[in-house]
DNA sequence: CTGAAAGCGCTTACAG
DNA sequence: CTGAAAGCGCTTACAG
């Protein structure tokens, strides 16, 4: 009878208890290990295992070794739902980006869930774009999962979940992007100055006299506006007013060549793109990195993404530090989470520097 | 008293029961609106809620639509852990990937998170590669949250966490790769001969004579071997097995080159790749795709994967359908769930032509 | 059709 | 240092 069940050996059988048998039976499911049966194994009360399992009160030696030998030999996996009905904590966490399929994003969910998942905590990943309604299915989902807190890149689109989660007083860190009207939930962003310096620096070392700035079609994005900010900023210091150009129109099929042409014919032979997916849309469209280069265009751009490194040049891009970013996400958040009230962190951009810049011969 | 928490008006203040107090009062905590409160607005027993939530027993329709509006009212979401504590289900699935930061797993991911959420189950994305401890905790933590089951995409590596959450029995379904011995675990993968047969006969159409094929350094990978076998068959046939030739070697850095040399001198004008990442390899290395072709070598790779719609020329792609193979996983999965026995299933690959592939001159 | 009661696996005061 | 008991939010026989 014992043989028959490896996993549950000495467990039971000598009470019969109904819920023993229950358990073992459901639905022919090998059940799972419960902590009465490693106090039964253990020879001890339930209370006590529990008190071995937290480290909580006093506790023999003997009986704390008794309980973790026990424990070993049943393989027993304490189950966070019973446990989180006592306590509050679930050990569960939401994360809520934009689109996973974006290489970036998973970058970061990975580092994020990464980082949580050392800590003990599951994360469940959401993708807020597609569609609101998508988003609120797995809002509630993760509400009715009693998540411990969230971390959430902040879109546009706040919907009637999302501001439901957010009235919660649970913890909650916003990640890489900045939500205009939320001051009270802590930020971890990468800060675009550091690296914009140094492309810029860089720019300017191989010869350069203008350069261009190509912002990206979301105008109202703070994050966005930021490095735009920090363009001109370094641009102005750098190159002087009159060497600066920005374009900031929509960067639409038809109007990323006129960008190049008008950039080209004020003299600019450098440009930096502030937003990825139009660097690649460029890159698609100049019919190869060749294209742009055939113009006499030195560029970089924000992000390094995969695909910049296979390109011929590789791009030179101001680096966000995507996995920084992530974990330092996940730490501002498990300090919250331990009742900490950590304020917002910046992560500095870093220029790194590839073929795409040349100097101007 | 009862103004200042919106949340949780009409219940509670009536009683004064310490339960109420302390969840009211829990670390500065909103209280998530438990079933009772429900029940109290309106106006009848937990019991009954309980029934009218979950559709079981008769239940009087005005009864019915007092506890809806109650719900309503008090914007209640039950606790799926507490469910889950009674029922077997807890709505949770864990989902292995290799890695989420690869965009082909990114998007199995994204179709098999989406459509598990329409169904009301949240879903755990873990990633198997990185280290074998790594994976460990992962599953143990989605053990510990007693996940009703997994969707797996397999790898060599078969982790002791792994053979343990295999052992259970729970429902699991394999996505995209087939593990060997586990027979009993249904599969959902994709069938390379559809994808394979329309991409050589453009190929032949296109005037080729010779065919070559370059197959990953994973030649322990059945499916990586059935791609091979599927070129050999479908090429034997259009070609004639004279004009058919593999190359199994490992595809590094230095033998990519002279892979293709061979293939040149054997006369082969035109090659199937049939694992993605040795593309975008040799794209990376033989300086851009104008360097493959440069040599009047015609390519078509598998997987859709972004990269090769923004090269110039476009790779043709055989695609496995990545969006389909994930529904359909999680479909199997939810049918398993359900009590059902699926079979396994596979989803065509596609081919789909693209500038890669020229005519002979 | 509805309510009171038991119990899911766990934790935590409360007594020893 | 340890055990018995209550209770977390919910569901489900069991009586009405």
């Amino acid at each position: 009878m014992i043989s028959s069940n490896p996993m549950r050996m000495g467990s039971g059988s000598e009470t019969g208890k109904p819920h023993m048998v229950f358990s073992q039976l459901r639905g022919g499911v090998m059940a799972y290990v419960t902590i009465r049966d490693v106090a039964r194994r253990a020879g001890i009360s339930v209370s006590t295992v529990s008190r071995a399992l937290n480290g909580n009160g006093r506790i023999s030696a003997e009986t704390k070794h008794a309980v973790e030998k026990a424990m070993e030999e049943l393989h027993y996996i304490p189950d966070s739902r019973a446990r989180a009905m006592r306590s509050s904590s679930t050990k569960t966490v939401g994360l809520l980006v934009p689109d996973i399929r974006n290489g970036y994003f998973a970058d970061l969910a990975y580092a994020i869930q990464d980082t949580l998942s050392k800590a003990g905590y599951c994360t469940f990943i959401g993708t807020s774009s597609e569609n609101v309604r998508q988003q609120d299915v797995f809002i509630t989902n993760m509400l009715s999962q009693h998540i411990d807190g969230a971390i959430i890149v902040p879109q546009g689109e706040m919907s009637e979940a999302l501001q439901r989660l957010l009235r919660r007083q649970l913890p909650v860190v916003f990640v890489d992007r900045r939500a205009d009207e939320l001051d009270m939930v802590p930020l971890v962003d990468s800060d675009p100055f550091p690296g914009m310096e140094s492309a810029l620096r860089d720019i300017q070392e191989q010869g350069h006299s203008k350069v261009g700035y190509v912002s990206g079609p979301i105008l109202d994005s703070p994050t966005l506006r930021e490095r735009e900010l920090a363009f001109r900023d370094c641009g102005t210091r750098l190159f002087g007013e009159e060497n600066v150009f920005v374009e900031s129109t929509s960067f639409d099929q038809s109007s990323c060549v006129s960008v190049i042409r008008r950039m080209l014919s004020s003299g600019v032979t450098s440009m930096v793109f502030g937003y990825s997916p139009d660097t690649v849309r460029a890159i698609a469209m100049m019919n190869g990195v060749g294209g742009v280069l055939e113009s006499g265009m030195s560029f970089i751009s924000f992000d390094d993404i995969e695909l910049f490194r296979l390109t011929t040049p590789q791009v030179s891009v101001i680096s966000q530090q995507v996995q920084r970013l992530g974990c330092l996400g996940a730490e501002t958040f498990l300090d919250m989470v331990q009742g900490g009230h950590p304020r917002s962190r910046r992560v500095e951009t870093i220029y790194i520097q590839r073929g795409s810049v040349e100097s101007v011969r």
